[in-house]
RNA sequence: GGAGGGGUGGCAGAGUGGCUGAAUGCGCCGGUCUUGAAAACCGGAGCGUCCGCAAGGGCGCCGUGAGUUCAAAUCUCACCCCCUCCGCCA
């Protein structure tokens, strides 16, 4: 969500970023409803104050004769009102469902592109393995070590099922711990955050509305989080933080939930794409500044980079074009690790800052040093995700 | 699953239809006093939004939403959440 006052005063700013973020978005629909939805508030509260005045003499006179005539004047009002009110709110409801459609504004450094076939790599790290022998994908790999058993997985879960068995368990947990380790030396709190959550921090993170088929949905009204930003953003939502408590920084663990929706045929083999993995996610809320937000994208990009170089993993960051970025984040890296078996490098980590438009749904402030309230900035990225990371880790250190 | 109690400002806690945007206490901010502090005393202070250069003013906000009424923190209904007891349970 923007300022609507920002709105108003850069309809083109809103319509380039729709544009290049090739979203489809209409913003003088959203001014006319605005002009309209404020000018109908205008006359409302103006009724509302002859309201008042009313029953503040009502409450006063004395005489009964007089008082009725007031009543009846009051009564009249209010039906004026009631039906004004009634406008209103259909207006208000058109005017919700677009503000939440409002794309946020993408940093003038985000490439021109429709999909991520047009990110720009603007790093590398690590040679890529050469190998004299004819190179086995993480299925046959791990499979073969008994690590990995997606026959029964599908049998159990279906579609994208998977166990994870001994060793290839115990990684897993191993690399959860490391990122714990690596982020608890920043200063990021460990916290294990629940996947099911109520709908408004899904709309509150940008997930939900426009991301309706990527979520399951259980029988209470509550929702399976795709990734831990969802609970821990809305562990401070209606809050209003402390300048000198930010930034606060969580290192987040959760499973994760996808439904993968739009991509029926993608990534059908092995534990690249899943419905189901786990995670352990960067949170950071920061003052509200550009350069403050700039500087702990950086800043937490790094982290996940310190990472994979632990692990060893040649890896490149891209910038991802206006195209490929989400409705509320204003600029996003991906990391890609090196896959052998498909001689591609492969996202694994994606770090997205997103100024104020999630804390602004969720309504996460901060008082500042001038006394004045602001809304305080967000940003987040994978530290490391599994099964997902183990491709690039059994295939690179193949023998 | 059953029975009961409750959600009011940063916190505690009054308030059962108009004089209540809300008593009181604690905490907070400013001042007096003090070498300095504490105590005491005096004063101040909610959030959002709209109009206005400003001073100021309008409207809304007592868990959420709907309703009754000329008028709702206060009455009615639904929902959410918390607490106590019983049952079940990792």
């Amino acid at each position: 969500m923007l300022d609507i006052k920002f709105i108003r005063e850069n309809p083109d700013l809103i319509k380039q970023a729709a544009r290049k973020k090739r979203v489809d978005f209409d913003v003088s629909e959203l001014l006319k409803t605005d002009e309209e939805r404020k000018n109908l508030l205008a006359k409302i509260e103006e009724l509302r104050a002859k309201q008042n005045k009313v029953s503040e003499k009502i409450a006063q006179i004395k005489n009964d004769s007089e008082k009725q005539i007031l009543i009846e004047s009051s009564r009249e009002l209010k039906n004026e009102l009631s039906a004004r009110e009634n406008e209103f709110k259909k207006l208000d409801e058109k005017w919700q469902i677009l503000m939440l459609a409002v794309p946020n504004i993408p940093d003038p450094e985000v490439p021109e592109g429709e999909s991520d076939a047009q990110n720009k790599e603007i790093r590398k790290w690590g040679e890529t393995p050469r190998f004299d022998f004819s190179v086995k994908d993480h299925i046959s790999l791990m499979r073969d070590l008994n690590l990995l058993d997606l026959e029964r997985g599908v049998k159990v879960s279906g579609f994208r099922g998977y166990f994870l068995k001994g060793e290839g368990a115990l990684l897993s947990l191993a690399l959860w711990r490391l990122a714990f380790e690596i982020l608890g030396k920043k200063g990021f709190t460990a916290v294990l955050a629940p996947a099911l959550a109520r709908e408004k921090n899904f709309i509150g993170t940008g997930w939900l509305p426009q991301g309706k088929e990527e979520i399951y949905k259980t029988q209470d009204e509550l929702y399976l989080a795709g990734t831990a930003e969802v609970p821990m953003m809305g562990y401070h939502g209606d809050e209003i933080l402390k300048e000198e408590d930010l930034p606060v920084k969580y290192a987040v663990f959760s499973p994760c939930f996808r439904r993968e929706a739009g991509s029926y045929g993608k990534d059908t083999k092995g534990i690249y794409r899943l419905h189901e993995f786990m995670k352990v996610e960067q949170i950071v809320l920061c003052r509200a500044d550009h350069l403050e937000s700039v500087k702990w994208h950086e800043a937490i990009t790094e982290n996940s980079e310190e990472l994979i170089q632990m692990l060893g993993l040649p890896y490149r960051v891209v910038v991802n074009c206006g195209g490929d970025l989400g409705q509320g984040q204003v600029k996003k890296y991906d990391i890609e690790v090196w896959v052998p078996s498909e001689e591609k490098y492969r996202e694994s980590h994606s770090s997205s800052y997103f100024h104020d438009f999630q804390t602004r749904r969720l309504n996460i402030k901060y008082r500042a040093a001038d006394g004045k309230i602001r809304f305080v900035h967000s940003l987040n990225n994978t530290a490391v995700a599994t099964p997902r990371i183990l491709i690039s880790l059994f295939e690179n250190y193949q023998q």
